[in-house]
RNA sequence: GGCCCGUUCGUCUAGUGGUUAGGACUCUGGCCUCUCACGCCGGCAACAGGGGUUCGAAUCCCCUACGGGUCACCA
């Protein structure tokens, strides 16, 4: 059985990043039938986690994934963990030290003067004096020396190390008696029955020593997979100055999950030329295998053109609802239908959908300068009055674009136009600029009594400016 | 600085000893056209450098350069 998880430090948002390890966990245990475990890193209890919890859950639910079992908090699990490291503190694997930081400080500074790699000595390692009063003690786990640490990393392949170069004594127990990061995350994936981890590349180097903790508690090791980190277009590291940092910005500019998901699969991993991926497709096709070994930059214009892809393929009701986010309410099923089939293929985003969309419902309160210049003159007021007449005068129903097409192409007729004399004209009447969707379909959703309002309204405005 | 990891068009990538080095985004030329988009057809553009191994290297090995990660009583 295949158990993954995803173990974010609190930090109050789902970071973009995050979300991509969460998305190959969550892909590789489900695939497979297994199990995706959620587990908070709050061993440092200043930050608040029940508040980043809600917030992982907030942004799990948007995109869609969903965790077994119940979440787990490491600030609630201080009991076990100190059970383990009493364990090896009787089994002779741990030691109190009690070396105190200034003691420390002027150690590692000898050694750094000499050139040499600050490390803890070991000076409390076989100690059995007596100790000295009013340090409290830290615990160090008994790391191996003189030897290698190997792995085979499901991406990288085997990574090795020199246990003298990169190891020590390390901490497990602090002196107020909380326990360090490496040492829970080791007990914790071993009792979560972990199969895969799958993490950050920034986790490689921890990982000899949360394999020193493994060792030392007789647990057997999962499969490690290290996930290359992503960088920013400019291929630095990603900021808090690149903006878009936490998942919920990005509904909040208007792409769709599913685009999002998409982007981020598809960064760092791929199936061959294949650039779209359904979620089934996704549950389907991935395999942490084929992740890239190395890092990747995220690019906007890409996740731009699928958020695009993903709006030209839904259907309207559903972008009817995501509308709905950026305050548009639209009335009328004919409406819905053709406001959305019109736009599209126009918009990147549902938030510029939005904005397209309101062009359209609301008469234009002003003109824009340029297209208006262009196109708005004498001769293109006489035609527009013509056609207000026109429209007014018309004996048929007019409601759908074919019958304003309809309609239209008679007018043209009979008064020797072409359609590009008449389409601009019209459109800065309809919506204030020179870019709308095909007229017949903004004739449609504006509907006959506004038209002749917006064309009335426009009519004026050159009138006055001409007095 | 030590250790670890990485390096194919600007970006995301395909490629696992023999390819005119493929696709996608961006940019761009054209077609379509009532504008803008969409769509379609075309174009620009890459194996970090140097040594090996081999009949033959983007692919295997070594070195260099560059980039990243990590070295806490943070996670």
């Amino acid at each position: 059985m295949i158990t993954t998880r995803f173990a974010p430090s609190p930090t109050g948002y789902l970071h973009i990043g995050g979300l991509r390890t969460a998305l190959y966990s969550y892909l590789w245990a489900r695939k497979n039938s297994g199990r995706f475990l959620l587990r908070i890193e709050d061993t440092d209890l200043k930050r608040n986690s029940a508040e980043a919890a809600k917030a992982i859950e907030e942004a799990f639910k948007w995109v869609g994934l969903t965790h077994d079992d119940e979440v787990i908090y490491q600030s609630q699990r201080f009991d076990l963990y100190k059970k383990y490291v009493t364990k090896l503190l009787d089994e002779g694997k741990a030691y109190y030290c009690y070396a105190s930081k200034e003691e420390l400080d002027t150690m590692r500074e000898a050694q750094q003067a000499k050139k040499e790699r600050p490390r803890y000595d070991g000076r409390y390692r076989d100690f059995t004096g007596t100790p000295p009063k009013g340090v409290d003690p830290v615990v160090r786990i008994k790391s191996p020396s003189n030897t290698k640490i190997e792995f085979e990393d499901g991406i990288k392949g085997v990574v090795s190390f020199n246990t003298d170069d990169i190891l020590d004594d390390f901490i497990i127990a602090r002196s107020d008696g909380t326990p360090t990061y490496n040492f829970v995350v080791a007990i914790d994936d071993a009792l979560m029955g972990l199969s895969d981890v799958i993490r950050g590349d920034d986790h490689l180097s921890n990982t000899p020593k949360q394999i020193v903790v493994y060792e030392a508690l007789g647990f057997d090791l999962p499969k490690f997979y290290h996930v290359p980190m992503i960088l920013n277009p400019q291929g630095k590291k990603l900021s808090k100055r690149d903006g878009a940092m936490d998942v919920m910005e990005y509904k909040n500019m208007g792409y769709l999950p599913e685009a999002v998901l998409n982007f981020l699969i598809r960064l760092g991993w791929s199936h061959g030329d294949q650039e779209i991926f359904s979620f089934s497709e996704m549950l389907e096709l991935f395999d942490p295998t084929n992740i890239n070994k190395s890092a990747s930059a995220y690019n906007p214009e890409k996740l731009e053109w699928l958020n695009a892809h993903y709006i030209k393929n839904s259907s309207w009701e559903r972008i009817i609802e995501e509308l709905k986010f950026f305050d548009l309410e639209i009335h009328g099923h004919d409406r819905k239908e053709l406001i959305v089939d019109s736009l599209r293929e126009r918009a990147k985003t549902i938030k510029e959908f939005a904005d397209m969309a309101r062009t359209m419902i609301e008469t234009p309160q002003s003109y824009d300068q340029k297209a208006y210049n262009k196109f708005i003159n004498q001769e293109a007021i006489e035609i527009l009055k013509k056609y207000t007449a026109f429209i007014n005068d018309y004996a048929e129903a007019l409601h759908l674009p074919s019958g304003f097409e309809k309609a239209t192409k008679q007018f043209m007729e009979q008064n020797s136009l072409k359609m590009k004399q008449l389409a601009q004209p019209i459109r800065i009447a309809m919506v204030g600029s020179a870019v709308s969707p095909s007229v017949y379909d903004v004739l449609s959703i504006v509907g006959r009594a506004d038209i002749v309002i917006r064309i009335e309204k426009l009519i004026n405005f050159y009138e006055e400016q001409n007095v």
